[in-house]
DNA sequence: CAGTGGTCTAGACCACAGT
DNA sequence: CTGTGGTCTAGACCACTGA
């Protein structure tokens, strides 16, 4: 039988369940998470699969394995969870993220100190550009201008992106999926409009985040810079 | 035949010689790295073996697999490294780092601030505490104050941690191998010690670390926070 | 088409934690 | 001692790349 869109492999879909489980306190901090040997029984599954997904517990921060003992769930993330690979959103206070778009997707040539990174594929097409501002309790903390070649990008500039994960949206509705990436981090000082954006006085030290993400799309780039306000919140991220 | 000290795991082994190898320029940016089967055939060990050195190489950023293509070692990181897990000397200009201890190791109370995330058994040591300030072409780029608990470390106090790097001291010579960890990251105003021993004005924007490490030993964990400078380098890290 | 990496199975032996 | 995670073997089928 086709069973359709079950894209999402084995050990993807247990890294989910039990990130969920993680979330919702039925693993709670300190706990043991049910043995390698004990998930694989219950789904099925052999060994290997099961600390693929594990594995990825741990890469995310969610959880330490001890040899001998189990696989211990940490206590949870306080901070801002964008130093990771994984959308922003995940280790926030539940509902209290609010994303508002400053400037709507439009088509703009590629800024020039890009030119030298991008690929010779997405230097043919045209670059998308969109901004956003996030909020905490209606505080904004950071501003984010994304950058993508728009290339097989139907309907993409009449997307509303408000509240919605950009991540979710590309993987969605364009089957892009984000495999990797880098970052550069500085510290500024905040200035013109993103002092104003973020409401701060002027030279506020603002932290600076440059992405660039790989996709499972050859070829396919796209670039994010960051400022936040790191009075209230700070980032936060596995090592 | 006992082999003594062959405590290196094969993948890591494989790790350790592909990354060698990329330093060296064997592998440029851009080459393929021989393909999974080849390393199979090559080394001896079976593609899933391969595979998790493959997995720690991705991890650190130093290669992109694309399926049907093979491992394209990426470019080379140009700022610096301390985002990631590895010693801080990793990614950086070669011998152009110098490590100076401002303060030698000295026992010290724990901090107030620090005393709710230790372990019982942490709070029963006293705590040892170093500073170092690092510089990359004699300039003054980080300051990092190190703050470990003092439970079968003979000797540590008279260890001499100028241009050594702490990673691989507390390995060889202790067997404490550092096995993950988190981080909290924020921009601040220089000033005071900070901003005396970075060389820059009051009030500039910086970026501070928090980090924490979990080690192979059980229940032991050690701090670092490092002060960083953002104006000339920047720090840069996989995601 | 052959070769690549992505996923998965079904076992094995080991070092280590807790009892 | 039992059960845990850490490492490793020897295969399998798949989706995808490039010629």
């Amino acid at each position: 039988m086709p069973n359709g869109f079950n894209q999402l492999p084995q050990y993807r879909q247990l890294y989910e369940t039990l990130k969920k489980g993680i979330h919702e306190g039925l693993y709670a901090p300190g706990d043991l998470l049910p043995s390698e040997n004990e998930l694989s029984r219950t789904y099925g599954l052999t060994r290997p699969t099961i600390r693929q997904g594990l594995g990825e517990l741990v890469n995310e921060g969610y959880i330490r394995k001890i040899r001998g003992k189990g696989s211990v769930v940490k206590r949870r993330k306080a901070g801002i969870g964008i130093l990771n690979i994984k959308g922003t959103t995940d280790s926030l206070p539940t509902g209290k993220l609010r994303t508002l778009v400053v400037d709507a997707p439009v088509l703009k040539p590629w800024p020039a100190a890009l030119k030298e990174e991008l690929s010779a594929t997405d230097l043919t097409h045209k670059c998308v550009y969109l901004s956003r501002l996030r909020l905490i309790e209606l505080q904004p903390i950071f501003y984010e201008e994304t950058l993508l070649p728009n290339r097989d990008l139907p309907g993409f500039l009449t997307q509303n992106l408000n509240d919605r994960s950009l991540f979710g949206l590309l993987a969605e509705d364009y089957g892009i999926r984000v495999t990797g990436g880098a970052q550069r981090i500085r510290a500024i000082g905040a200035k013109g409009k993103i002092q104003e954006l973020l409401q701060v006085t002027n030279g506020t030290p603002i932290l600076r985040l440059d992405k660039s993400y790989e996709t499972n799309r050859p070829y396919y780039h796209f670039y994010t810079s960051i400022w936040c306000r790191t009075d209230a919140y700070y980032l936060e991220g596995a090592l």
